[in-house]
RNA sequence: GCGCGGGUAGCCAAGUGGCCAACGGCGCAGCGCUUAGGACGCUGUCUCAUAGGAGUCCGCAGGUUCGAAUCCUGUCCCGCGCACCA
């Protein structure tokens, strides 16, 4: 019968659902015994691509393969709806947005008909989990992962919600959740917070906190006229990131053509732009505008620098953008190249001064004020890094680099000047943020965010940064840390390396706005107008697989939080709950958590510590493996560009083993993979060979146990694969364990089909025996076919029977070692041959002489002494030790070079290799191999001894060295 | 900038002190098989070499060592994450 994937694993498909054969549950098998497996529930906020199925094949494979080692296992799956994504691809899908329509129709492949289907939140997320042909399920379940489909659920079902509600509830009880304002990304045009996911414009750009410092005036009037505004002052707020640069500001600037108000923000009275005035109100500032007017107003005031006490003037500037900050600026030419050429400029200008009614004699006046110091520069650190660049106009390109080199020197070694006092001779970097709040808490500065570029929401709003009333989780509360940096220090990180990006998220995070006020979700129980946000409501979901079926049977009233608390927390009161807890603790904790490596930085964080705060240290998660990406042909896959490959199609063309293979073979899970059709082609093509090659041995004769040389060969080396394998599979190496078992071991059995003569029924036997474990092995990764084959040829699936361990009786050094002797003599043969372009007719094989192996010996009793402590043998000691034998004393050089040989020899390897080779009798390996020799090089192989005084045309036995055979050709 | 990872032969990629001219796959070349078929098998694929050899090589530059792709120092380049988002 030849492979046909497409039909073998539909059988097995539906065996499997049939008989119901990854329905896991508590039986008599020791918790102990038992594994939980989980993997983030998908998204549907599309269809499955390729990246996805290896995400869900490698807890799968991990799942097969502790079943194997006897263990109970449990895999479940549910579906993550909470959020906006899928609200937000509705509604662009109804609105007719191209983009979208193309991404489904031609990534996804979503027939013209069906589209009517995904017009509201759930007929969409349906439609991906399972009824498109590249939904999840029917991807998963064609990929064969052993899932337990009765724990299915969505985010959004009423059960799962009333226990998301227990956990947000349990949460503020213990005082982990609070309010505040918090500074989020809001549409001005819908009066509503966004996601990078609802931006049309600036999706990557982040909003920063600028520093405003507060220079005032004490005459400002509207209008020009001065005196009338009594003793109340007027602040200009100047917005800066830099605001340690303060001693430095030497005047101002506002765009005489801009739109600037006057208005009353908190009990002040400001002057900004429209647009900032806007953004304070948004940022939970009392404003209250009084009068507008154009920049040209405020030209040529006087202010006040709230530190240094100096009087700066205001100077018209057309680059100055009323949208940015506060739409008053600062201007410090000592350390801004911008500001330094702005300067200038302004002073060549007399013209347009005069115009506005400043006297140019003033402006010539003002000089950069330098207020730090820094190596490589000189005392204007602007000044220099214009002027050593060549660029005198703020028109040069250039100036952008020269300016982003000159801050970053500037924090990194900038040393202030004395003038600042407690902060003078520090560093920028390290005290910019001290030297911000102190001013601040004086009342010297102001704050206020803004993004440096514009940010446009889908709904064509500006976006702008507005402080919401917002609950979050308090992260860094100093005891829930210590928690979490303990279940980090408790945890199975893989890979290893993981570990510290861990810690490093416990120490960053502050506290983490948990809630929206839109999408899919969970209510926040005290306050129905907002959900729990979608990381939020996925930190403790996996305790919910161990009885999401079982709660099925109970109505969802009864569901209360007296119920969980009986349930997740042990709590004396509900019967039902404390019966369905001994599920729980059967399960629980996590065994493993297969997830993404860029969720450490928040989801899997975030699971641990909700971990850690809701249940008892041994309930925490035991391990995370996390994954890299999937590339498509060298490149990032993409559904909005159709650069997508969906598993239907793939294994439609390859079959789900290759699939599977491909995917858990090419790299390991947390490595990025690249599915590259050429190489997954290649790959079936393999697995086609393995079958073809099974088969033959299936159907041919069973041999018996009598056992050559290469057959013992072959078992050992198959002893050794188990082992390997086994280490790996510990490791989630899945690579490493399917490369040895498959490929590794096709290296072996090709060496072994050239050497052995396959017709023997030592050979059968070996054969057999060979496939029947190989099977076992292979079975998590290839599971259709191993399953198959292993069946056909002992009568059980692989999945039925024991994961192999190494068999002692057949664990054999010697002959692995031994055999290599062979494979070098072959390559040596090979080497001559080809180097002199000859067809030999005899090959003689001379093995070394008595006292050479003794003399090895001598060298490897001297490696042993040694304890492989570096330095291996000692020439001198082993000359030393040689030389006191008479007979060898006489040969003289020829001791000393070999010596020299075998030295370098025993450095090169192990004590236990070399004891094992100083056991091996050379010339019966040679003997034995002779046959093979024969028929590999078509030629008459003589083995003789150099002691023997054999025939020597050439003088060529003298050569032979112990383990390397002198060799003549004729 | 901060954190993590990485730079190996035409491409992908293993190797983290000696068994390394460096696993494996793809590609390419030759041979075999064959109705010359995008199948399979064998061999080769840095340079030189008519006896199993020699030289050069693992981003770049130094260093440690009897010995370095592997350890140390410096340097250049690339990828990912940096938050309220799945």
């Amino acid at each position: 019968m030849s492979y046909d994937p497409q039909d073998l694993e539909a059988r097995w498909r539906e065996r499997w659902a049939a008989s119901g054969r990854y329905e896991a549950d508590p039986d008599g098998r020791d918790p102990e015994e038992s594994t939980f497996v989980t993997v983030p529930y998908p998204y549907p906020s599309g269809g499955m691509h390729i990246g996805h199925a290896r995400t869900y094949t490698v807890p799968d494979v991990y799942a097969r393969y502790r079943r194997q080692q006897g263990d109970n296992v449990l895999f479940p799956i549910a579906w993550h709806v909470t959020g906006t994504p899928i609200v937000g691809a509705v509604e662009r899908l109804k609105k007719g947005d191209e983009g979208q329509i193309d991404s489904l129709q031609n990534a996804f492949g979503v027939p013209e008909a069906d589209l009517k289907n995904l017009e509201t939140p759930m007929g969409f997320a349906r439609y991906f989990i399972e009824e498109a042909e590249c939904s999840y399920k029917s991807g998963m379940q064609q990929l064969g992962l052993s899932i337990d489909w009765r724990r299915e659920f969505t985010t959004t079902d009423e059960r799962y919600q009333r226990f998301i509600t227990w956990q947000y509830e349990t949460l503020k009880d213990r005082g982990l959740l609070e309010k505040g304002l918090h500074p989020v990304k809001f549409c001005t045009e819908q009066e509503t917070p966004v996601t990078t996911h609802d931006l049309l414009e600036g999706e990557d750009v982040e909003y920063q906190e600028y520093t405003l410092v507060k220079f005032a005036s004490s005459s400002f009037e509207a209008g020009g006229a001065s005196g009338g505004g009594g003793d109340t002052d007027t602040i200009f707020p100047m917005a800066t990131l830099r605001p340690e640069t303060v001693r430095g500001v030497t005047n101002a600037y506002v765009d005489p053509d801009g739109q600037y108000v006057i208005a009353t923000v908190d009990d002040e009275r400001w002057i900004v732009s429209v647009e900032a005035a806007e953004k304070l109100e948004y940022q939970a500032h009392e404003v209250s505008i009084e009068t507008e007017l154009t920049g040209e107003g405020i030209v040529g005031e006087t202010v006040e620098n709230p530190i240094t006490g100096e009087d700066v003037l205001i100077l018209p500037a057309d680059f100055v953008d009323t949208d940015s900050g506060s739409g008053v600026v600062m201007s410090v030419p000592a350390h801004s190249p911008d500001d330094y050429l702005a300067l200038q400029e302004a002073k060549a200008d007399t013209g347009r001064l005069e115009a506005y009614g400043i006297d140019p004699a003033q402006v010539e006046a003002i000089e950069p004020v330098p207020i730090l110091s820094i190596e490589g520069y000189g005392e204007i650190p602007a000044k220099d890094a214009v002027e050593s660049a060549g660029i005198d106009a703020s028109s040069d390109p250039e100036l952008k680099t020269v300016t982003q080199e000159l801050y970053t020197s500037e924090f990194h070694r900038g040393e202030l000047d004395d003038a600042y006092g407690e902060y003078g001779g520090e560093v920028v970097e390290d005290v910019r943020e001290d030297l911000k709040d102190h001013y601040q808490s004086q009342g010297a500065f102001g704050a206020m965010y803004d993004f440096p570029e514009p940010v446009i929401s889908r709904a064509g709003g500006k976006v702008v940064v507005a402080y919401q009333d917002t609950w979050f989780l308090r992260y860094n509360d100093e005891a829930w840390q210590a928690k979490a940096s303990r279940a980090v220090a408790n945890l199975d990180a893989i890979p290893e390396n993981t570990r510290e990006q861990y810690d490093h998220t416990v120490d960053w995070l502050e506290e983490w706005p948990c809630i929206r006020n839109y999408g899919l979700g969970t209510a926040l129980p005290w306050d129905q107008d907002f959900i729990i946000e979608p990381l939020s409501d996925s930190t403790i979901y996996m305790s919910y697989y161990t009885i999401a079926h079982r709660l099925q049977e109970i109505p969802v009233e009864e569901l209360t939080p007296e119920f969980f608390d009986s349930l997740l927390l042990g709590a004396e009161g509900n019967e039902t709950a404390l019966e369905l807890r001994e599920e729980w603790d059967y399960w629980y904790p996590i065994d493993y958590r297969c997830s993404a490596n860029d969720l450490i930085s928040n989801h899997l964080t975030f699971f641990l510590y909700h971990h850690a705060e809701l249940f008892e240290e041994p309930k925490w998660p035991q391990g995370i493996t996390v994954m890299g990406m999937g590339l498509l042909e060298g490149e990032k896959m993409s559904s909005s560009k159709g650069h997508v490959e969906l598993p239907n199609d793939a294994i439609a063309e390859y079959g789900a083993d290759t699939v599977r293979f491909f995917l858990l073979n090419s790299s390991e899970p947390w490595q990025d993979f690249d599915w590259r059709a050429e190489e997954v082609g290649s790959t079936r093509n393999q697995l086609e060979r393995f079958w073809n090659r099974a088969e033959e041995v299936i159907d041919g004769p069973a041999g018996e146990r009598d056992l050559e040389q290469v057959d013992r060969w072959l078992l050992a080396r198959l002893q050794e694969t188990v082992a390997d394998v086994t280490a790996a599979m510990e490791n989630f190496e899945t690579r490493t364990a399917s490369q040895t078992a498959f490929y590794r071991f096709e290296e072996h059995l090709k060496w072994y089909r050239r050497r052995a003569d396959l017709e023997r029924p030592g050979a059968r036997w070996t054969l057999r025996t060979v496939l029947e474990t190989r099977l076992r092995l292979l079975a998590p990764f290839i599971p259709f076919m191993a399953n198959e084959l292993h069946e056909r040829l002992t009568g059980e699936p692989a999945e039925d029977v024991p994961w192999p361990d190494p068999v002692p009786e057949f664990q054999n050094d010697a002959v692995i070692a031994e055999e290599g002797l062979v494979t070098d003599l072959v390559a040596d043969v090979r080497d001559i041959v080809d180097v002199t372009d000859t067809d030999p007719e005899i090959i003689r094989v001379y093995v070394a002489a008595g006292w050479k192996n003794d003399v090895f010996d001598t060298v490897v009793e001297s490696a042993v002494d040694q304890g492989g402590n570096g330095g291996g043998p000692n020439q001198g000691a082993v000359m030393g030790q040689v030389m006191q034998n008479e007979a060898l004393r006489e040969k003289g050089n020829a001791v000393n070079a070999l010596v020299g040989d075998l030295v370098s020899f025993a450095r090169e390897r192990d004590g236990d290799t070399l004891e094992t080779l100083a056991a091996v009798d050379e010339q019966a390996v040679y003997d034995d191999a002779s046959a093979f020799l024969e028929r590999e090089f078509d030629a008459t192989v003589q083995v003789l001894a150099e002691d023997d005084d054999p025939e020597d045309p050439a003088d060529k036995a003298r050569h032979a060295q112990p383990f390397r055979p002198a060799i003549h050709l004729e």
